[in-house]
DNA sequence: GCCTTGGATCGAAAAACGTCAACATAGAGG
DNA sequence: CCTCTATGTTGACGTTTTTCGATCCAAGGC
């Protein structure tokens, strides 16, 4: 359940040196938007931080999550798959339950990428 | 040209302390989704880091990014007002040609949501 | 005034996305 | 084995996104 999508980050963590330090090619390009993407949509953006917000080495089950919203358990569970494809979230079965939890090294590699190299915080 | 969109970062800049301090409510994730939507395509990402490697206070004629694609130069300008909305960018006319530079603050505020609180780096 | 050139805007078509109902699957407990 | 509960998967549908050609606007040069 968590094999392939584990590759992704493992082969690219040191991928994009930051985004100002040189114009991404294509292929950097496709593989970051991928992440970006899955962060696109504010559902997924509230799950994330759902699962996020249990700290480090923490876990969701489904059943906690699918409550807080409006919407379907499918689509639920079709927000959490790409999530995880994303390489963003990783999950287990435990008995009759499945648990979530968040990859940081996944939300590092992102941060790293967008942080400005000299920013001046003051937008002028 | 300008005036709208900055706003959003304007009066954002604070608004969501990090991914994990707590779950996100609706408008937070709503109005990040929207930033981190317009960083979810492969043309737009390129666009920004081309943009990004002039370093603090370059700018980029758009005459010399419509080349580097193989896109049409109305996709470029589409994809290039996605970005400006997003408060990403910010663009200004001077005589025949258009030049677009990038805000720091609004890479700075999605590196700083994102940052994980305590990530310990190894994907154990 | 009239061209020419750089960009933005306007439809329209195709592709991708978000959502649901229906179904499938995996364990737990009889 | 059968049933019940918790999740994932499938297929369809409406909406959004991406892209283009055609057109329009702004500025410069004649």
């Amino acid at each position: 359940m968590s094999k392939q999508e584990l590759e992704v980050i493992g082969q690219d963590t040191a991928c994009c040196p930051g985004l100002a330090s040189a114009p991404l090619d294509e292929d950097q390009a496709a593989e970051l938007a991928k992440v970006f993407k899955a962060l696109g949509d504010p559902v997924r953006l509230r799950l994330l931080s759902m699962i996020a917000s249990r700290g480090e080495g923490g876990e969701v089950c489904v059943c906690e999550l699918t409550p807080a919203f409006d919407l379907s358990q499918p689509t639920i569970s079709h927000h959490l798959k790409l999530l995880r494809q994303a390489g963003l979230i990783d999950c287990e079965r435990r008995g009759t339950w499945v648990y979530y939890w968040v990859l940081p090294a996944a939300l590092d590699r992102l941060a790293v990428f967008l942080k400005a190299p000299t920013a001046v915080e003051a937008l002028a």
